[in-house]
DNA sequence: TCGGCATATGGCTATTATGCCATGAGACAA
DNA sequence: TTGTCTCATGGCATAATAGCCATATGCCGA
């Protein structure tokens, strides 16, 4: 039997989905998700938020919207960008029972 | 008001968090946790699995460890690997949402 | 003890990611 | 038209990743 056979999936469709991961895996992304989930912000908004180049907030901001994971709407000179799915929360609970998970750890591990 | 008291979580912690979706986002450890999701599996099976060499599988497996996403076991002279969280099933969820909205699009933009 | 299997790690190279500066492009007001 | 504001993009330097080979380490069995 082909090993590609043992995987749940292609080889591709694994890719497909680490791209996705890899577009979150950026602390100024997070924090811009995180910041546009209660509505959407203009580049400038965020740009101060993030506390980085313009330009580099709004190549965060392409990386995202070419992930599928925010979209854009241009109104006179400025551009906002708001989440196009609400299915992130899944994605945060993951990641923090993982650092809750790691923390109890530490601290079994300090205790012993 | 300092820009950082708009965030909701302070920049630490969401390195924290990226740096868990980082070691997340590699097609290969993503098939990896995959692999062990039903139970674990040594390196050797997962270097076949995953069709690299051993010492590359060997580092995605420390690096998924690092992150805390798994753990690992000896057995005689075996290492064996297994998930130590159950919650990357909303992680999955939520990729898989992107992924599906991203499809919808795109064939939204084929029909127009 | 010696040899072989299973893993982990160091070293090195190639690729990719990040961030800033400079600049291009569009919208709008004077 | 000109200047300004907002945003996107090209260019470039630096840093981080990924992957392989070679090799060290540990665990047996002969």
């Amino acid at each position: 039997m082909p090993i590609e056979r043992k995987l749940k999936y292609s080889k591709l469709q694994y890719e497909a989905r680490a791209r996705v991961a890899k577009a979150l895996a950026h602390p100024s992304r997070l924090l811009i998700l995180d910041a546009i989930a209660d509505g959407e912000k203009c580049v400038c908004e965020l740009t101060e938020l993030v506390d980085a180049d313009q330009s580099t907030v709004s190549k965060h901001l392409a990386i995202l919207k070419q992930a599928g994971i925010i979209a854009d709407r241009k109104d006179r000179s400025k551009t906002f960008y708001r989440p196009t799915i609400c299915c992130l929360k899944g994605f945060w609970e993951c990641i923090e029972s993982v650092l809750k998970e790691n923390l109890k750890a530490q601290q079994a591990a300090m205790g012993r």
